[in-house]
DNA sequence: GGCGTGCGCGAGAGCGCTCTCACCAGTGTG
DNA sequence: CACACTGGTGAGAGCGCTCTCGCGCACGCC
């Protein structure tokens, strides 16, 4: 298709504007160490010859892309439901592009993809990866540990492996855990029910945690295990209401949960939040809204958490920040979350 | 971080298999043409080597990248809003893997970005484009021609530049709102409303021409305009009820639009689907299966509208197919949508 | 046995760039 | 006035690969 023009080369420019090629080379890389006038010339026949850098010649030679691979491990199907995913990435785009570098996606499904990836990241294209892996068996971090390329996870890897030099972002799920509870708590509630996530994933094992944190002694039975779906959270609660029905609270893993809970609530003649006070986590706006009645849940940064993962990563490939001495390898951070408050509790 | 390890180069694979480089090209790149006593012996030093090619190298030569650009325009809020997008990426990341392409991601924000979208895409980086840019009066599109990019588009491109050779795929949306309308028809509805999508997009312009090929002489007050929003669905229901209080079946151009309607629609006391009937488009699970009742609505394959992009994008880069001739030259493709019957119709 | 034929393989050029190094002013110093 | 010294510039090597070309060899034919 399109029969390409033959591109301008670097000689051609140099020719035009009657320098070496190596001049050239520096001011379109800067222009430093180059007299005004001459900086000037190469500029003046960049532009009319439109002249664009052969990116694959340059990385040849310097062994930089200015690319960086963001890994989605399937089956994270999870990951598709919601918005949760194209907002990290939006995040991570603006990031990566505010620093000049290209965004290659690879999306995982199955085991064979698992190596396929791995060759990909040993094979030197990117500079660096961003990697969504959230269950606790995934062999994914340990490929990429091997295939020693510079990663920034996104959200606490559950991993067994060597964790030495692991960075990750990760939002504080135990601390929004806690706050949920605790609003619940101030509410008067004292029979304050969780229906947990898929316990495979950090995220939901932590919301737990905070559950647990506050509700020292909470009766087992008030604990019910779900997978983050809304079906999942309708099973949930129709086991919890089986096993307490004097139930006043119920703080879900997440919003599609919580709205499957409600759903169950409000079958079995419960008024939210008079009888049962309910709440969520992520914000998910398209679902936490749409309740009836709204829900009231526990927001994360999503776009942040991107952004931040694309910063640390090109911090400790020595871009994106004027390099902070050797001091400057990145650690993990955990994002705060807040509580928002609608009309479900 | 993590000093690579110089990794092995061709050469050092033809030393120790003892053939010319030349030869362990040929085998990395398929091997025909060689003895296979040789192959295998490449094969092995390979193996034992971890040779990976080196794509920067091969690039330089073939000035082929095995690489396709996808690019979404912002402010196309909506694409992140619902999974749509995820799926649409997650059938293009399949089909392109499997043709061991790689998915560069390109997001925009604002107008800047087109520029620098522009430039990347001129610049030689990718062998192809697939466009998502649902607006009318985007500027992408004209651009991306310019940088004479073999490109498919998703959605049919509102566009009022040269349309020859544009390749685009797209759900049969007229065709969708009509099995809709008609579906309303059957169900005895008489008076059958419909809320729009924001209609400086072509999916919103041509479901409401699917509605009025059934609604031939349709009261123009039947016809609401909103965005695709659930707020702006709850508006153009108020709208609605305020000027036929009689209106018995509302069509909306998506299933968030309907998810406010419905709540208008209980709010007001009506009963759905006994005094109302609602039909929604899309079939986005989280929204349509939570609704209540669950929505009745237009279902598109949208990963498949992926892959199918990818897919043709590939064979026009005659890649991914035999070439079938010089005929070859892929056109545009409009898939089926299919009726989902729930309890909202 | 001489000759054409075709296949398998190696030699070598060259893709477009960066980067080192040597060169050539021009300036300041003894 | 000879000397080092500096900062701007060009020459040239080389990054790792593909691909064309030509050579050598085995085969089949006359």
């Amino acid at each position: 298709m399109t029969d390409t023009a033959p591109r301008p080369t670097l000689e051609a420019v140099a020719a035009r504007a009657g320098v070496s090629r190596a001049t050239v080379s520096r001011v379109v890389n800067g222009g430093d160490g180059v007299r005004d006038n001459l900086v000037e010339r190469v500029r003046k026949a960049v532009d009319e010859l439109g002249y664009v850098p052969n990116q694959a010649a340059r990385s040849l030679v310097t062994r930089r892309h200015d690319a960086v691979a963001v890994v989605v491990a399937e089956p994270e199907t999870r990951v598709f439901a919601d918005p949760f995913f194209a907002l990290q990435l939006r995040g991570i785009s603006k990031e990566l592009t505010a620093h000049d570098n290209q965004l290659v996606l690879l999306l995982t499904e199955g085991r064979d993809d698992h190596a396929r990836v791995g060759r990909y990241l040993a094979g030197g294209h990117v500079d660096g990866a961003l990697v969504f892996s959230l269950h606790l068996d995934d062999p994914l971090p340990e490929l990429i540990q091997r295939a020693g390329v510079p990663t920034v996870f996104g959200g606490r890897p559950g991993w067994s492996g060597d964790r030495r030099g692991v960075v990750y972002v990760d939002s504080d799920n135990r601390g929004g855990a806690r706050d949920a509870v605790r609003h619940l708590a101030g509410l008067g509630r004292t029979r304050i029910a969780h229906i947990t996530g898929a316990l495979d994933q950090t995220s939901a094992v932590d919301r737990l945690d905070g559950y647990r944190d506050v509700m020292v002694d909470a009766d087992p039975r008030l604990i019910a295990e779900a997978d983050f779906t809304p079906a999942g959270g309708e099973r949930a609660m129709r086991e919890l209401l089986d096993r307490c029905p004097d139930v006043d609270a119920v703080f879900a893993a997440n919003d599609l949960t919580a709205s499957g809970a409600l759903r169950v609530l409000r079958e079995t003649g419960r008024r939210v939040p008079d009888d049962v006070a309910v709440i969520g986590f992520d914000d998910m706006q398209p679902v936490a809204e749409q309740t009836d009645p709204p829900l009231t849940t526990v927001r994360q940064d999503i776009e942040e958490m991107g952004r931040l993962m694309a910063r640390l990563l090109l911090r400790g490939l020595d871009r994106g920040a004027p390099r902070e001495g050797v001091a400057g390898r990145p650690s993990s951070v955990v994002l705060p979350t807040t509580l928002v408050r609608r009309a479900s509790a």
